[in-house]
DNA sequence: TATTGTTATACTCTATAACTATA
DNA sequence: TATAGTTATAGAGTATAACAATA
């Protein structure tokens, strides 16, 4: 019973999925971390400001939460400070009084066009050395394994 | 100049290589993450005992870190945890006296032992659904995509 | 002097529960 | 009563700098 069979069977750390994906994640977002921090984001805000570039629409935090992977406490926070800086705006939905409704504010949106030439640059940087393709079959890919119900935590 | 094609081209978000990436990674651990918490790991902490398991022979903290993508400081106070509860051992090694080695200590391999056949049956639940062979491959992709060398931070 | 690892500090995110206000 | 969102609280990780011990 070694170290690398030892374990009932559990797959080698290199064949491990989630580091895989985790280690793919670092190797894409390495370059890009800094350049956020240089407008003071951190990714989980970035994520947000993303999510609402994605529509043109108002978005409820609820959704917002979920697009984002982000908990509904965390983002009410984040929203207070996006807000005070003026890169979201928040109204109130006219049908229900209860819900918020969010959207980019037009310096929320230059913000992002400022960022975007750098994502592109590695998007292209990508697609140079792994192939268009190939990157796009990928993304499949992984919305398919994603689309798997595996199920709710037991 | 809308909000799907004005940031400069920008991709749509269902197209974001890092959110697919963030995104199949939390379908795959989302059934896992409860079982972690039964025993009182973190994630991260998770990565580290994962990351040893990997290897028979004891592991420097720098080393361990970048495998395991947590800065040094963390890793640090990590350590000091998991030493207290038991579940690695920390020795100083001969040759230079200002580096440590780690490893797992029993206690720590039979937790990673008892945690291992629920991460091996999420496996399964993906390899039916998805196929072992689309598995692999996605896996061989991911791996390679990781090998890109995308840059040093600007 | 350079390197390994730890400690210090401030901030952000995670996670759960409790609370407010609408419905 | 149930739902949307916020606030409270505790804990863990991120990030940078400063430090001790060793090389």
């Amino acid at each position: 019973m070694d170290a690398m069979s030892g374990s009932g069977t559990l797959r080698p750390f290199e064949q491990s999925l989630p580091m895989a994906l985790l280690r793919a994640r670092e190797a894409a977002m390495r370059r890009f971390r800094p350049l956020l921090a240089e407008h003071d984001l951190t990714e989980q805000q970035w994520r947000v400001l993303r999510a609402l570039t994605a529509t043109d629409r108002p978005v409820e935090p609820t959704i917002l939460a979920e697009r984002t992977f982000l908990l509904a406490p965390s983002l009410s926070r984040m929203l207070s400070n996006l807000e005070g800086r003026g890169l979201i705006r928040r109204s109130v939905a006219a049908h229900d009084q209860r819900r918020s409704l969010i959207e980019l504010s037009p310096t929320g949106r230059a913000l992002v066009q400022a960022v975007a030439p750098s994502s592109e640059a590695t998007y292209r940087h990508i697609e140079e050395r792994f192939g268009v393709d190939r990157l796009q079959h990928l993304l499949d890919e992984l919305h398919d394994l994603a689309a798997l119900d595996l199920g709710e935590p037991t």
